[in-house]
RNA sequence: GCCUCUGUAGCUCAGUUGGUAGAGCAGCGGACUGAAAAUCCGCGUGUCGCUGGUUCGAUUCCGGCCGGAGGCA
């Protein structure tokens, strides 16, 4: 079966992606689909850095506001929704470009990694953190290693969140973890993709880009957007960079300089994870951004190696 | 000008009765399968201001110099 050429377009937050993604699509004939676990939210723009229609220079934006703050989200929602517009787009002749930051979202796509169906369960998930609190995570840890030796060996006691999913998974499915990484990768991928990362030499330049960003950010309103999306946020939503840094600000607990610094804080360490994540790709192109002269140069180097590598795919 | 205090990691500071040093924060590295902008793990990164002296050995004691803070004139 012929697969589908896909592009990523991968990076750490402030390192030009949506711009990059942009500038592709024009020169390729290609749509973005945003692979990003808050912009996904409606409203929540400045925080999110969404494109701006001006910004997007009539290129369709897809998975980009289309839940609102209230409401949950995940990886599995996220991959039957980018998979939804992938169809769409490669029906109209287009070329998906995955542009995004998540990293999860968009190897669990890529990869075509399929999920256990009905995995997830509140009141579960509730009942095994109310035991948690009672009993201790060691307890958790304890039952976890009974049912799935192997995945708990890897998970460290103060890591409850893997801890409660892992037993929550079984608790619903009665499969294992272990179980579902394996099985989860059984179906091979349907795309043939060109994985750009961009990256940066000197760390100092992506800091500097991320400080000045979040100061373009509070100028731009981020304190009003902050004041009407907090309170309605989901626990999916609520975790953002960008409201939660500048609560303390506006419960008097922090100057605003405070709360500022906090937020560029949270911003640098959430690049060096991101960075961290991207580096395991080996197959990935990367692009260092700040060894170019020229914004040009840049675009062009990107476009030369989608160009190449989709014929050599296609080659095959 | 004199007196006092002070100079140790990127920052704030501990400390060594003389055997080249350690906390917090910052930073760096890593993991990641339904919360992932989340969550978790690991790692001191150092001309102890400079320079002489005493000493087997000085960041530590003594002298001088330089920088900083305060006080008296």
């Amino acid at each position: 079966m012929k697969k589908i050429p896909i592009i990523v377009i991968a990076g750490p937050t402030a390192s030009g992606k949506t711009a990059l993604g942009v500038e592709i699509c024009k020169r390729i004939g290609g749509e973005v689909v945003s692979a990003d676990s808050m912009q996904i939210y409606k409203g929540m723009d400045i925080a999110t850095a969404k494109p701006s229609p001006e910004e997007m220079q009539g290129i369709p934006h897809h998975l980009i506001s289309i839940i609102s703050p209230e409401e949950t989200f995940s990886v599995a929602d996220f991959k039957t929704l980018a998979e939804k517009a992938i169809d769409d787009i490669t029906s109209r002749n287009k070329i998906p470009v995955i542009v995004g930051g998540t990293g999860l979202y968009i190897d669990t796509l890529v990869n075509n990694i399929n999920l256990v169906e009905s995995s997830t369960d509140p009141a579960v998930r509730e009942k095994l953190e109310k035991r948690a609190e009672s009993e201790g995570a060691q307890a958790l840890l304890d039952q976890l290693k009974i049912i799935d030796p192997e995945y708990a060996e890897g998970l460290h006691t103060n890591n409850l969140k893997r801890i409660i999913r892992a037993l929550e998974l079984w608790e619903t499915t009665h499969v294992t973890m272990t179980e579902q990484l394996i099985k989860s990768r059984e179906a091979p991928s349907p795309y043939d993709t060109v994985y750009i990362c961009l990256e940066c030499e000197n760390r100092d330049y992506l800091y500097k880009r991320i400080n000045d960003r979040v100061d373009l950010m509070i100028k731009a309103g981020l304190v009003e957007e902050a004041k009407k999306y907090y309170s309605m946020c989901s626990s999916t939503a609520v975790q953002a960079i960008g409201y939660k840094e500048l609560m303390p600000y506006l419960n008097g607990e922090k100057t605003l300089d405070e709360a500022v610094e906090s937020l560029k804080q949270s911003t640098r360490r959430y690049a060096k994870r991101q960075l961290t994540w991207f580096r395991r790709h080996d197959e990935a192109e990367r692009l260092y951004i700040d060894k170019y002269g020229s914004y040009q140069s840049f675009v062009d180097d990107a476009v030369n190696i989608i160009e190449n590598k989709m014929k050599g795919n296609g080659d095959e």
